[in-house]
DNA sequence: AATGAGACCGACTAAGTGGTCTAATTAAGA
DNA sequence: TCTTAATTAGACCACTTAGTCGGTCTCATT
């Protein structure tokens, strides 16, 4: 119960470390030397609690990222009604703490993914789970919103979605490149200006 | 004369492996010896010509990548009217070639300056000297579309070209992690609905 | 034929890399 | 307190990395 308990611990701690290291530095470019420095920790107690380099980073990716993920992008856009203003404030939200954060380096799994893409197809397809789950969101919230009369009926919402996706991995990527300190302002207002087509028309 | 020949053509064999490999695995992920391997090449040779892996792919960097961004995304809507048909041709016919070729590996420019964010300063700042480029024909395309009757005076061009940037390396991105056949399609669909609303409007 | 410069070869180094293994330490239960 | 198992230390292995260096080859000029 108790090593159990330590047992967790310290692979938490790994992977957290894990992450920030991967994060920063990239994948194929933080070794586990990295991450065991900075936790005083030794090859041995690595290789304890994890078979490979390749399976630890995988459990950071379904124990950190994905819920990462899920609570600044899933999450608030779940269940609720007038998907334009709710997704829209989701990113904005989200643009916010990026922009805040003066060691950040876009978003999590675009950057991940575009590393791993065509070299690790395993790890790259637990990050494409994650993006799908995503993606499902933005659908079903925007159909939802068909019904709800907050969405034209003539809308394709996979369409919708996939747009939405890519101009928020794209904006993230050019954050990060320090381009401009309003990049996020002037995102949210092109954003906006899109959704509104998007809306039922007044008849006239 | 016939020296200097040899040796660029030397030097340019090295550049185009060189990037091949680079965009396939990661400018981290490849090694020299790689890049030698496929060209029966030895180390003496490589260093003969470059004095580093980083200025190698500086070079890369200003000799190539600067040339397939330009001819693909900038000189495409160089001096021409109606910039909303014209930036959208450009992009789909990218997207298309980017569709037929089965080794995709996304937006070139995306994938180094997301790899190199943050680790590698100074190449960051080359490819980023690149992105700018893009940036600043297609916002001189818009503002001259002003003046044409193409675009609404109240559009903010700054913004749109960012979110036009933005979306396509996001798509990209998507493409090559596979998602979906007609992610193309999709995407010049919601482009053109964006820029529907970008046009002057009508009065009525 | 001799020279000398440009282009290239490939063995070598020093510093990592992921991963293994044994021994030591710690903590829990009897 | 003794035993036993969970956990960690760190030396070690085979391999890869970027970069160096003395030497060799080619070939135009003398």
């Amino acid at each position: 119960m108790e090593q159990t308990l330590k047992r967790l611990a310290t692979m938490q701690r790994l992977q957290v470390a894990g992450l920030e290291l991967f994060y920063q530095n990239g994948y194929h470019n933080t070794s586990v030397d990295d991450i065991l420095k900075k936790l005083d920790l030794s090859k041995g107690a690595f290789y304890y609690h994890f078979k490979s380099k390749e399976e630890f980073f995988i459990s950071i990716i379904q124990n950190l990222i994905v819920q990462r993920v899920y609570s600044a992008l899933v999450q608030p856009i779940e269940g609720k009604e007038d998907p334009f203003t709710i997704i829209e404030e989701s990113l904005d939200a989200s643009l916010e703490t990026a922009e805040h954060n003066f060691f950040d380096n876009g978003f999590v799994l675009s950057n991940f993914l575009s590393e791993t893409q065509g070299k690790d197809p395993e790890i790259n397809t637990y990050l494409n789970d994650i993006l799908k789950i995503w993606e499902v969101a933005l659908i079903t919230s925007l159909q939802k919103g068909k019904s709800d009369g907050y969405v034209a009926r003539h809308v394709d919402s996979d369409g919708v979605a996939a747009y939405i996706i890519s101009a928020y991995m794209g904006i993230r990527l050019q954050m990060a490149c320090g381009n401009a300190k309003n990049l996020r302002y002037k995102f949210i207002q092109q954003l906006r200006i899109y959704f509104r087509s998007l809306a039922p028309q007044p008849i006239h």
